[in-house]
This record gives structure tokens, C-alpha cells and sequence, in this order.
DNA sequence: GTGAAAGCGCTAACAC
DNA sequence: GTGTTAGCGCTTTCAC
């Protein structure tokens, strides 16, 4: 058995309340005493159960990240950011992917709902509009923030990109570039995320009297390679496409690549990205890049407010540029 | 207060063990009983206090994940796999990151010891070989697998790829494509892996009667660019390089776009990686491709055999092989 | 400054 | 088939 509060107990002949208050660096407890329980702790390599405090405390010291998936290189960065918080302020960090399932999302989100988390920091998944359990987080006073992808009906703290605004400069950019048959490859279903990106999109066309067209991809690669190609091969190809989802924009890529149509001589092409590498792809792809690590960091922080502080956050609504970085898949020959 | 088996037990006119039993579906209560729990606590939306019951039991329900970093593609596919078999089993994943720092893996580790998890999963820091905080979870009976980047001299479960083998291949493509003077990119420290790689390498290239070059990156990316810069514009230029960890091939093919120097003309350039992108970059990269997410299934599949079954699988050491991608960075012009 | 005792919510041995 | 009870390890009143 692992050594307990009631064993340095015995052995010091001690109560085991003033052990506990002892090793709480407590005023009430001596100096000497003090002195004594912690040498003696160290020296029996003493860690504290932590289900028995959580237990009496009612807290845990963790926070659950839930999000749609981690292969993507914008989570695997805002975790990142999340995590070193976390590690900051002695947190245990818990990651659960939904895959974009919302019957997955809302069993995680459940099993959150009785002390086994603090506080709940998540992205949502995609293609639906359910939130009752994310509603539900709330009643029982998990705190609750979003981050990335938000669940718009849900008031709470938000941590998100200038999507409007990086769409329509995303948009501006390829109109700038000649472009003037532009697409917009995006997932179907209501995340507000591509919503906005889209409206910025729109936003842009519609000022320049451009003709809006919107293409949907789905969750099978195969698919959305042949719905590509098949855009890519048609009589009005696109001159520009704006990838709102990395994954989309890298299928674009394989595309062209596949069926020799030239980047961007043929079609320039830009991505709402987080990719490192961006600039050594073939050719450089231009990015309007998030902030993924500090969209993690700046989550979790006000996360830990509202945990520590006990402070309302709920209306915290931060905004966070994303940058727009011209590379040669938008250049102009 | 949220709803406790006491309230269903005193609002059921039952005991509380009686309730207990019934939840947990125990054959000694009647059918009859258990419908009447089951649909009251439905209906109160009961959700277990996870601590109480794992204070009882002595297990939490817990694994730890601990990782290098996340932001490479390997870590983030190997999270995939370990949630995914984690989920599926009802338990919960913590990520802790040590940031290739001893110090942290040995707190992380130690903070494992006391039941907030049942198990770890590592994957070890690189250049220390301090290891005695593994080796004390071992003795407080917490298993322990190792992945990807194992401690040797601590006998317990692993899942790697065959390293040695890749480093082996690795070179001897290079030497067909007609490299003659080849460069091993690697990391300081005593990390097995980037070792077995090594090995691997300076086989084939005795074999072949070439002389070794091992290059030796850092932590800091611009000592790196820099280095790199350097053997690529000196006299006795490499014709190939291989990179044993995909960061620094990734800075090689910066380096090389910056400087003009061209892949594969003037260098061919093969790396340890699990870029899903590397057909897209410039030129299209030629990869030893390590199985990430089936290794991190793997791991967490023995980690399950050793909790649940109560299996010893300290001597399980499982090898999955990495394939070679051959692509336009080491082709012959 | 220290100790005794109750109790967090749950489980399990044992009694009835 | 159901109830009583003790106790997991810790914190926190409240006595002394």
C-alpha cells in the first residue's frame, strides 16, 4: 500500500488532522511540527490521494479538452497551448475526441458533469445543431468554454478567429490576384466558424458583382477527391478556390497535382490553415493562418479565471487575428 | 448539490447499498427493484461521483498519456489511437507534455503514483538518461508501456517500429539512387530511437565502404537553419541526408529553398516521418513512414491487457514496421 | 498548537 | 432480496 496521511500519522505520533493541516502549510501548526511532517513526507515519498480530497473538496484539479479529432495540425497546436496552462496552474488536462460524432460529444460531455473535471473547454463538432447537453454543463456549473468552434446559442466564454473578416480578406485577396470565378469549398452543417468565413466570403463577392459558388465536401476523402476533380475538369473551372477547412484545401492539392492542373496558373488557391509547412508545399500555399496556440492558451486562461477567481466570464467574447500570409499559390505569373 | 445514491435510496424508501447494487446491475436484487432504480435515477439524470467510487476501489479509470510534444504529426496520430482504444474501454485519457524536459517527466510521473491513474503510456524525453521516476512507478505497480521512444534499461511493455531496420533501408535507398556521401541528421542524447536509426545507417553504409557523417541538430530552430546552411554550402557538400526526425528534414527543405540549393538534383533528402502531406511538399518528399496511430492502439491495447485482465505484458516487446515512400526527394534526374 | 470526530459518495462484507 | 455498517484517505469544524 502507498503511504497515507494516517501512517506519517502513527509514525510521528501525530493526529492525523494536524498531518493534514501540517502538510497545508497551515498557521495553526508550529514551526517544529511543520518541519517534522514534511521532512518525514519527503522521505516516505508521500503523494497525496487525490480522490480522497477531491472527494472532500468537491474539485478535482482536472479540465476536460474535448475536440472533433487532433490530426489537425490546428488542435494539435491549440493543445498545446491548453496544455502548458494547465501544467501552470497544477491542472490535469483530459482529452477526448468526438470525431465529429454528436452522440460522442454528448456522452463526454455528461461524464463531465459530476466532479470528474472543474471546467470544460471545447470545440465543437460540425454538421449539427443539438446543445442541449452543452446546456446542461452549464446547470450544473461546469464551467464552459468554447473555443475555435462555438455553439453560438450557448452563452458563454468564446475564444474565436475573426472568421467574417478572414473570409473576406481571403476573398479580397484572390479578387486581387485576377481571380474572378471563385469557390468556396466548405462542409455542410451549421458551425458558425465556416458560416462566417463563408459570409466574409460572400460579403466580398457581392461588392465586386462576382457570382457566389459554394461547394460542399463531406467526411470521405474519396468523395471529395472526385467531387474536385470533377469542378477542376468542368467547362467553368474555378480560377480561385478558398479551402475554409485545411483538410479541404490539401485535397485540392492532391487534386491538382493528380490531374496536372497548375497551381496557380490554373486555379490559385488559398486555405484557412495552421500548417507549419504551408510554405514548402508545392507550391507555397497561402494561408489565412489562426492562432492556433494562443487560441489554446488564451481558452484556458480565461478558463482558470472563472475556476480561481471564481469570476463571470460567461460574457467574455475574445477575438483573436488570424493572418493572412501571401504565398506563390496565389501569385500572379 | 447534484443527485447522489443517498437521495435515490431515501426517495426509493431503499437502502443505500441496495441502490448501489441494483445500479451496478447485481444479481441479488430483484428485477423488479432494479427497474424501479434504473428509471428514478434516469429520470434524475444520476451521474456517478466518479471519486467516490475510485477512492472505494482503488482505480480511477484513468490513463496517463505522456508525450514529447503534440505539435508533431506522429504524436498527435498516436493520441488518435490511444483515445480511440481508451474511449471504447470507458476510460479517460490525460495528456501531460514534458517539452523534451526531464524535469517536467519526472514530476508528471510522479504525480501518476498515487491512483489518479491506473496506468501510463510514455513516450520519453529525449537526451537524459535519468529514469529512476519510471522505475518507481514500477514499484508503486502502476503499468507501464512504453511507445515510439523507449527507455531500455527499464524492462517493461514496448511498442516501437524497427528503427534499426528503417535506418538501414533508409540509407540503402540512398546509396541506389547514387548517393555516395550521406549525412545522418540527428538529434544529441542517448534516445533509443535516433540510436537504432543510427545503427542502421552506419551498417549500410559499411557495407558499401562509405564514410560516416552524423550532423547533430538542437532545440533552437535557427542554430539548426544555420548548421544546416552551412555543410550545404561547404566544399564537401553531402549528396544525401537523411533526416532521423521529421523537424529537422523539414529544415533541411527550408535551408534548401532559401539558399537554392536543389532536392534532388544537388542533395536527396530521406526522413523519419508521418507526414500525411509529404507527397505535397516541394518536391514531394520520400519518407520512412512510421504506423503512428496503429502503434498508439497497440500501446494502449497492451496497457488494457495489463489493467483488466491483470496480464503481465512486461515482456511484450511488439514491433510494427515503418514502410519506406519513395518520392521525388531522392529520385535520379 | 494539537486532537477527536464527522463526513464527502460510494462499495462490499455481513447480517437478517 | 434488502438493510446495516464500516471504511477508502482526506479535510474541516470544533474541543481542549
Amino acid at each position: 500500500m502507498s503511504v497515507t496521511i494516517k501512517k506519517i500519522a502513527k509514525d510521528l505520533q501525530l493526529a492525523v488532522s494536524t498531518v493534514s493541516k501540517a502538510l497545508s502549510d497551515s498557521h495553526e501548526i508550529s514551526a517544529e511540527t511543520k518541519a517534522r511532517v514534511f521532512e518525514y513526507a519527503a522521505r516516505l515519498d508521500y503523494i497525496p490521494n487525490p480522490y480522497a480530497s477531491s472527494l472532500k473538496k468537491g474539485k478535482s484539479k482536472n479540465i476536460a479538452v474535448i475536440l472533433p479529432e487532433v490530426a489537425d495540425s490546428f488542435f494539435s497546436a491549440a493543445i498545446n497551448g491548453i496544455e502548458a496552462v494547465a501544467q501552470e496552474k497544477g491542472y490535469h488536462t483530459m482529452v477526448y475526441l468526438t470525431h465529429e460524432d454528436i452522440k460522442r460529444e454528448q456522452s463526454i460531455v455528461r461524464e463531465c458533469r459530476n466532479g470528474r473535471v472543474d471546467g470544460v473547454l471545447i470545440s465543437v463538432v460540425a454538421g449539427d445543431s443539438l446543445h442541449e447537453h452543452l446546456r446542461d454543463l452549464y446547470t450544473n456549473e461546469v464551467p464552459l468554454v468554447f473555443f475555435d468552434r462555438v455553439c453560438e446559442p450557448i452563452e458563454t466564454a468564446r475564444v474565436v478567429t475573426d472568421d467574417h473578416h478572414s473570409g473576406y480578406i481571403a476573398t479580397k485577396h484572390l479578387i486581387e490576384q485576377g481571380c474572378r470565378k471563385i469557390a468556396f469549398l466548405t462542409m455542410p452543417g451549421d458551425l458558425a466558424i465556416t458560416h462566417h468565413r463563408q459570409q466574409g466570403y460572400e460579403q466580398a463577392l457581392r461588392e465586386n458583382g462576382i457570382e457566389i459558388r459554394v461547394l460542399y465536401g463531406t467526411d470521405r476523402e474519396e468523395e471529395n477527391l472526385a467531387m474536385i476533380r470533377e469542378v477542376l475538369q468542368s467547362a467553368d473551372r474555378p480560377d480561385g478556390i478558398i479551402g475554409s477547412i485545411e483538410k479541404l484545401a490539401l485535397q485540392v492539392y492532391t487534386t491538382c497535382h493528380a490531374i496536372a492542373v497548375n497551381i496557380p496558373r490554373d486555379v490559385k488557391v488559398i486555405a484557412f490553415s495552421h500548417l507549419q509547412i504551408a510554405a514548402l508545399l508545392n507550391p507555397p500555399l497561402t494561408t489565412i493562418t489562426q492562432p492556433a496556440y494562443e487560441m489554446g492558451k488564451t481558452a484556458a486562461t480565461l478558463l482558470f479565471r472563472a475556476l480561481e477567481k471564481k469570476q463571470d466570464v460567461k460574457h467574455e467574447h475574445i477575438i483573436i487575428p488570424s493572418v493572412l500570409v501571401a504565398r506563390a499559390s496565389t501569385e500572379v505569373l
